[in-house]
DNA sequence: GAATTAATTGAACGTTCGTTTTATTATTTC
DNA sequence: GAAATAATAAAACGAACGTTCAATTAATTC
């Protein structure tokens, strides 16, 4: 046989980057052969060839597309507004809900780097660093305004970056969380690891003023 | 040739073993063959064989290995008081400090798990559970005697099991940071995160006080 | 110093890998 | 409806993989 009735490039495509996502989020990249991947689709080993010329182009456009879409999603979700605060509970807000819809592929941006050829390893990162610097950026100023209070911005926005991303190692849908319950959560530990708890009051009060409310703001 | 000058087994399978977590730990357990292991060794691929009968035994005693450590380091460290707020400290002094100093096995404990068959997964997965049980420990026992104000003590504890071994993404020995130095800011992230923070005072003066001092304790 | 045991080599096994090539069929274009 | 193009299958490539086996030499035992 060679064409099949009622194939579409466009289609296919988008199949193999789907079908490869949840198997390289699973196997892992150099566990995961072609033909493994070409029998996920329903297609043989060769026709992949047709939309990656190499493995690896497959990886680096899987991470790259998920370094953009990332990107992106912080770009819609960024508010207008300078305060720090506001800010900060957006970033948050948007990093756990972005990274529990996209766990599979998190997961590969985190794993496979090593994978990557040193040209395509830079590339990637570039866009990683450029995600974080928004965060330290955020740290710097709520820092410098009063906002909060931090000792070490750099290390303050790994651990933030670090702790929120943990959550796609444990955290299961429709389990004793829900995606809003874990959100606010995480906000009260961001909160307090920023510096921006004043007295007495217990956090779960306190917390539950911003999130949803200032998030949309 | 056959056995060479000085050879002698003991030795042999410390550096097979050295040469694994360098290798793996750099590459990944997939995308390091037999054969390249025994060539760092300064052996032949065969000579592997004599000390681990297939590559997922070496895998799984490089893991249980730095499991084992792990949980005894702990209970090395591990302070005689029954004080919350001291044996926390113990918890992530002794945590970081093992980290930094086993970043290539800490790499693959926490990346490889999914190359190992589901019987020695669950058996690594029960040291890892216990060890974190440790904190899950100290942070309740701190909750209840009010040492510590947690909203969610098992999110806490694996908040800050998250952001504690995040260490080893950036922190390279001999840079801007000492284990020291780093040890201190996670550990005054660490009290912010269980809620020990009281009133006013910056961070810096509130945490200088613990650490290194309470820790011999 | 002969017999035994420990450690290793070198070659080979069958399998699987990423990838290429060629042929074939479906779809689109005109 | 013929010509051109797009999408795939089928088969094959050499290389590398984990592993096994027999032969060989070093060290130890008695």
């Amino acid at each position: 046989m060679a064409r099949t009735t009622g194939s579409d490039g466009e289609k296919t495509e988008a199949a193999i980057r789907e079908a490869a996502v949840e198997l390289i989020a699973r196997y892992g990249y150099e566990a995961v052969s072609m033909r493994q991947l070409a029998a996920e689709v329903g297609v043989q080993a060769a026709a992949l060839y047709r939309y990656f010329p190499t493995k690896e182009d497959l990886l680096f456009s899987l991470m790259h597309e998920h370094m953009d879409a990332l990107l992106g999603a912080w770009n819609d979700a960024r508010p207008a507004t300078s305060d720090p605060t506001t800010r900060l509970i957006a970033y948050v807000t948007n990093h756990i809900a972005f990274h529990i819809e996209r766990r599979p592929s998190t997961h590969i941006s985190n794993m496979e780097l090593r994978s990557l050829s040193p040209e395509r390893l830079t590339q990637v990162l570039k866009l990683r660093t450029a995600y974080e610097k928004e965060l330290r950026t955020i740290l710097r100023e709520g820092s410098e305004d009063g906002s909060f209070t931090i000792e070490d911005t750099g290390l303050t926005a790994m651990a933030l970056i670090q702790m929120m991303t943990g959550v796609i190692v444990w955290f299961r849908p429709g389990e004793r969380l829900s995606v809003a319950g874990v959100t606010e959560t995480y906000l009260s530990m961001t909160m307090r690891l920023v510096g921006r708890l004043v007295g007495a009051t217990t956090s779960r009060e306190q917390n539950h003023v911003h999130t949803r409310a200032e998030l949309r703001a």
